[in-house]
DNA sequence: TTTTAACGCTAACTATAGTATGTAGAACAA
DNA sequence: TTGTTCTACATACTATAGTTAGCGTTAAAA
């Protein structure tokens, strides 16, 4: 439960990344996040806080609630 | 920025609960989190993560993505 | 009144998220 | 080959989230 909410949410970003032809390193820089911590939040290795969640949304150029959806559509 | 989305969460917390005529108490039970955690959410001052966004989401019996719709509706 | 329910706020401890460094391996290009 | 890019993974430090206890206030109920 407290763990598919964060592989969820990891899959959901790697999509997204994939989708945008985004590496792990690129869309850390545009986040302002480390480029290790993006591969640690894709495989659900840690429990990302709404900062974060933000960063990473603008990073994407998507709404955050497009992360949750549970269609990818 | 990191701010504004603190507060934009415990607004929609806030809005959610109170439209369900639960108290941060009842809310807290169900969640299985603490009275005064809730408000502190509410009141933008603690950065959640994505587990306790979800155990929140549960209570409140919404989807997640419905906490972060810009549009209350 | 006083009792109760709800909420704000402070403070503090413990757990863990945030962040970075370094190593290794796969894939592909020069 | 050698070099580059991308990713996984293993630590590890420090910043802060998670959690609880306690006190004060307001408002309504008894």
């Amino acid at each position: 439960m407290s763990d598919d909410i964060k592989a969820f949410f990891g899959k959901k970003v790697r999509e997204q990344r994939l989708s945008q032809g985004l590496s792990q390193e690129r869309l850390a820089e545009r986040a302002g996040l480390h480029r290790t911590y993006i591969g640690m939040i894709e495989r659900a290795e840690r429990n990302i806080t709404l900062t974060n969640i933000e960063k990473i949304a603008l990073a994407l150029r998507i709404d955050i609630d497009e992360l949750f959806r549970k269609d990818s559509a």
